[in-house]
DNA sequence: AACTTTTTATGACCTATATCATAATGACCC
DNA sequence: GGGTCATTATGATATAGGTCATAAAAAGTT
């Protein structure tokens, strides 16, 4: 996303994350730009009863939780490692200096929020209108170019879990594994050894 | 949003749309930057079943459908009318320049897209974990500062009908008007003459 | 004032998905 | 190589919210 040459002139701190380890929470008010350097990280949040809803997946490259560092506000949701991380921290009041002083940081910046505003427009009109069939094929296609899984033999290779997949459309992991074999039947996805292939 | 004296450096034009009239169309390409001088929009997407899913409404001094612009992409969803309002348009080339030249703009695109971005990650998580009186609440909560709706004598007035209630929060207006009651009865809301206060 | 349209309202019934229980398979680890 | 945990799987049952029908109040139109 930014290129680490220019973070680093920003006193960038660069830390370690276990896979699990939580990096922020949600209601927390937001102190730092994070960016990874290795690993991925996805957003999340939990309801009264326990269960996740997955915002995001973000791998090396990307940053994530900055929209909170432009408000003033608190985050929305928490911040996990999914595997052991590595990533590259910088401070609100040097980051927001970098901004300013880096015009083309703001571009960069932009098109990420732009970006991930598009993802979820179409998630939310998905999640909120369509049956589980509709719901799941949106987030492959989705996922394919976002998330860019490799094309192998038998299609694109949705790496996600079931639990994953139900977790970012608010499905249940019973019902995509349900819903998938119906899609297989249908052929619009391919089971091949437990995996997803659109 | 972005000042007026500004836009009109740059070949803006000003046009009226009657209530209901469509502003563009979804994966119809992005040509122009929007901006509201009078009245209101909604960004709307409509399923198979011609079920509507309502992404958000905008009003006076708001912007709406620029990311597409900075991404090369069609519109997730459609825009409309919601009353007889005037816009001023800038086309996209114009509207690129405008951003490069005048710094200032970029933060407040920055800002307009983190705040958006913050409704919808809300939104999402409720919307797929939460029941419709949880949905309903959130929503309105959220919108009371978000359309910054008046506070009067039995509280904040929210202003939306119980259909927009629904398509936005992607429950029907039937659950909605049966939800509200037992709010009301659980003393979240007050109803009085059919206006929800909160 | 008569008409049409929109919004709110209520009841009866239905269905997609959640819930709960239970188990087999595969991955990881000591 | 045996134990633990995560993932995939399947069946039985429950339920929140959707669907359909019908209507009355309110708002807007001519």
């Amino acid at each position: 996303m930014i290129p680490i040459e220019i973070i680093e002139k920003y006193d960038a701190v660069r830390r370690f994350y276990k896979k699990s380890e939580i990096i922020f929470e949600k209601d927390s008010f937001a102190t730092h730009y994070y960016q990874i350097i290795s690993g991925s990280v996805k957003m999340n949040n939990f309801n009264d009863e326990g269960r996740e809803f997955i915002q995001g997946f973000f791998t090396v490259h990307q940053c994530f939780g900055e929209p909170p560092l432009f408000l003033e506000r608190t985050y929305p949701a928490n911040a996990e490692a999914v595997e052991d991380s590595e990533l590259i921290c910088v401070s609100k009041p040097n980051f927001l200096k970098l901004i300013a002083e880096n015009p083309s940081v703001s571009i960069i910046m932009i098109k990420n929020l732009a970006q991930r505003l598009h993802y979820k427009s179409v998630m939310a009109a998905e999640i909120s209108t369509e049956d589980s069939e509709h719901r799941l094929l949106q987030l492959f296609d989705y996922s394919i170019t976002y998330f860019n899984f490799k094309k192998e033999q038998e299609g694109f290779h949705i790496d996600l879990t079931r639990q994953q997949m139900g977790d970012l459309t608010g499905l249940r992991v019973e019902t995509v594994i349900r819903t998938i074999k119906t899609l297989e039947k249908k052929s619009e996805v391919k089971i091949v050894n437990r995996k997803v292939y659109r």
